[in-house]
DNA sequence: GCGCCTCATTAGGGTCGCCTAACAGACCTG
DNA sequence: CAGGTCTGTTAGGCGACCCTAATGAGGCGC
């Protein structure tokens, strides 16, 4: 399975994942954005996946994983994790550097190098931006915005939805937010989100409310 | 560069690389039975190398690099032989099974990495095969055929060209004959090599006279 | 009910990288 | 010189993936 599929493949599989795991309904007009493809070649590639059983299209055009697509798809998101941690750990990237390496390096390992890679990093549990690997029961959380005044709560993770958009993980690097710091809400209005993070006082991106995910 | 041509462009410049490097005359037959690719389609690509100024051809049809081509190339290589240092020293990969592995991760290796990797495994002069990483220069070696009898050498590289042939490095291995051990030449006559290694003595296939390189 | 969105799909192209079959030229050998 | 062998190329195909432009189909506000 890990080596039969295209890389194209394996990054639509990736994207149903992530969107269904994160978000909620996915369709195509949302892979298309979320991939940066033209919605034609999206829908042609949805027909391929159908095809070879991968996907199934439901009444209102929704693509749901069939159960080998689940398989493929939560093999291609734990090398992509796993990837990212071996960039971290072994390798010292920057934890919010990895992204588009190991989008690459991710097509590329083999079950062997899988295993030894767990092996080797202790069998992680989470990528370095907290995403658990799959097969694992993840920590439940919540996003930031959820938090009332003067609550605190860790940083649990910050989805791979938001990984996509350039600068957004080294954004958050900057105001100190890290997956394990403990943040406490200080001011949320429209446009507006004040936090403490490390005894230091930070406006964040509104966005950040949403993209930002912390422990219940 | 490295990220600008494609996986198929990278591996033919890697076997243009290596044949020329450690064979001689680099044609299309040469290069069809390398990749295992019809002639045809090597024709085909090798235009498509031309055209995109990679390789010439001169008029005896042998293909070789051009300066852009040559920095390609020794790139795709030496990303070649850093994954698969990365897969022994790093992952505990025995020394003899990394090929196919590093074969797919040389592609999705970022300049980033590439840097990273050669400080994290301490700027390595050789894969684990022996082979010397581009911009290096090779200490001299000879085929292990050329030792007379009763001398003694250390085995210094087994080429890239042999990784191929599957099995070829396990059977290595198993006789003792890696990289940096030393061996002495007992017997030899056409079918028959019979070598000193680590104080036993072992018949060797035929072919590895052609297939060892030895110290000078 | 009309016009406007959003979505999916079709039609028509394009490139890359591969294949088989057939052929043409070089070269060697008997 | 005739027949192999080795080599490269052409012709004709094919599948995977991608694009733009146009079309169709459903839903929503007014």
């Amino acid at each position: 399975m890990a080596l039969t599929a295209s890389p194209a493949t394996e990054e639509y599989l990736q994207a149903v994942y992530t969107l269904a795991d994160e978000g909620g309904q996915v369709i195509g007009a949302r892979l298309a954005e979320f991939l940066r493809i033209s919605p034609a070649a999206v829908s042609e590639m949805v027909h391929r996946l159908e095809r070879d059983g991968l996907v199934r299209l439901d009444e209102r055009k929704e693509v749901r994983l069939t159960e080998r697509g689940l398989t493929a798809a939560s093999s291609i998101v734990r090398r992509h994790r796993l990837a990212e941690r071996m960039l971290v750990d072994l390798l010292g990237y920057e934890w919010w550097k990895t992204h588009e390496e190991a989008e690459r390096i991710e097509h590329a390992m083999s079950p062997e190098m899988e295993e030894r890679l767990v092996r080797v990093l202790g069998d992680p549990q989470t990528c370095p931006h907290g995403n658990p690997m799959p097969g694992t029961t993840a920590r439940p959380t919540r996003p930031l915005e959820r938090l009332a005044t003067g609550e605190r709560a860790t940083v649990e993770r910050i989805p791979d939805q938001f990984e996509h958009e350039p600068g957004f993980l080294e954004y958050l690097d900057t105001q100190g937010v890290r997956p394990g710091v403990t943040l406490e809400m200080l001011e949320q209005r429209p446009g507006l989100l004040r936090v403490g993070v490390d005894g230091r006082e930070r406006s964040l991106r509104p966005d950040c409310g949403q993209k930002v995910w912390v422990a219940v």
